[in-house]
DNA sequence: TGCGTTCGTTAGAAGTTATAACGCAACACG
DNA sequence: CGTGTTGCGTTATAACTTCTAACGAACGCA
């Protein structure tokens, strides 16, 4: 993006290691989850030892940071793009292949969405520049039920239910809550699925 | 449960300071979730110094895997009494009891709720009486939907979208993901409470 | 009263995050 | 092409953490 080309060689340095410190963080979360990541073990790994990791991120927090955000980036550019490539097509069928990317977005690594909608720490407040990606991603979201019937807090509604639907089975399967209780979390995905747009078209609005 | 009566002293104390030891645990686990619980900090609130806590309790894990269970208990025993208070009542009302009883319950402490439906340590496995306890959490529910219908299936596929739906409501409200959204998420769950029982074929009542 | 169990202590090992100070290599500039 | 500044990686250190080991003292039971 901002001129690739005219990075001095420490720069291009610079954001190679930084990129496969990330690389292994990522690997560490897949493994061992968000809590066990340790700055000590990704220097080990890349032959370096310790505090040299600090020249590059700030600390574990702020690492920590930078992969919720390139986690949420990875989820807004996937919606963003099955977004675009189903505009053309069924106009009924958006939120489908939304909820589809997000599934397979959640399975390709669950501890990523884990790090995105999983236990929040109870002090930390995500930076601004996150919840504007998680407001894009909400965004997307809501264009897919917009278009139908443009209609806003009925388009609202109908996107809070599927993000808390889909949330719901998709939070339960990653965590294994289903294992050993005889249900296909797939079936139970698309059933859901096949219930979100509410039938109920009519103006329902008394509550 | 096992003669309370015939304790010796020695176990009478132990008792108390284990008891002591999970109530500082969750004050803890409630101000900055279960990854920052630390025993140290709790030996010293409780004025002794550190190993001493080992005498009664293996280590960190078991610690928090006895939190787990409480947790499990907890909402085990809520539930089993909700259902016993509600059996005489509206037939068709036990799920609907239930679902209040579970909001309340994750409101009531939202560390909690994450420690039992929460983001997953990858490599961990509950121990057995642990998921005893979680079907049976699954079973009181599931006899909640299987009163009016006598029907297998049916009942455990309406159970289980009782059970994904409102926790993806409640997961995302707990973790603060609808602050600033102008969403009221008791409107929410009343909503989803409101469709909750998929009205096909249902003999008796119709909503 | 005596004896054994159990408790709480301190000491210590092996981790972790994070900072400070130092030497050296690499880059940039005259 | 040399020189100087910048920045990288090192070791040392502090302050944590979990957890084990060994010791003395208190407690309970006979």
């Amino acid at each position: 993006m901002a001129d690739t080309g005219t990075q001095t060689p420490r720069e291009r340095y610079r954001a190679h290691i930084r990129a496969e410190i990330r690389e292994r963080a990522w690997e560490q979360i897949a493994t061992a989850g968000a809590s066990a990541l340790s700055l000590n073990a990704i220097a080990k790994q890349m032959g370096m030892s310790g505090p040299a990791l600090y020249r590059y991120c700030a600390g574990r927090d702020e690492l920590i940071t930078e992969l919720v955000r390139e986690a949420y980036r990875s989820l807004a550019d996937t919606f963003h793009a099955t977004a675009a490539s189903e505009s053309g097509t069924d106009p009924a069928a958006p939120a489908a292949a939304l909820a589809h990317a997000l599934r397979g977005w959640a399975l390709d690594d669950p501890q990523r969405y884990f790090l995105v909608y999983g236990t929040p720490v109870p002090g930390y407040h995500a930076p601004d520049d996150v919840s504007g990606i998680a407001s894009e991603i909400m965004t997307t979201l809501l264009d897919a039920y917009a278009a139908s019937p443009p209609d806003g807090p009925e388009a609202l509604r109908r996107a809070l239910t599927f993000w808390t639907r889909l949330h719901g089975l998709l939070s339960l399967e990653l965590a294994g809550h289903f294992t050993g209780m005889d249900v296909d979390p797939a079936l139970m995905f698309a059933a859901e699925l096949d219930d979100l747009p509410p039938r109920r078209r009519d103006p329902h609005r008394g509550h």
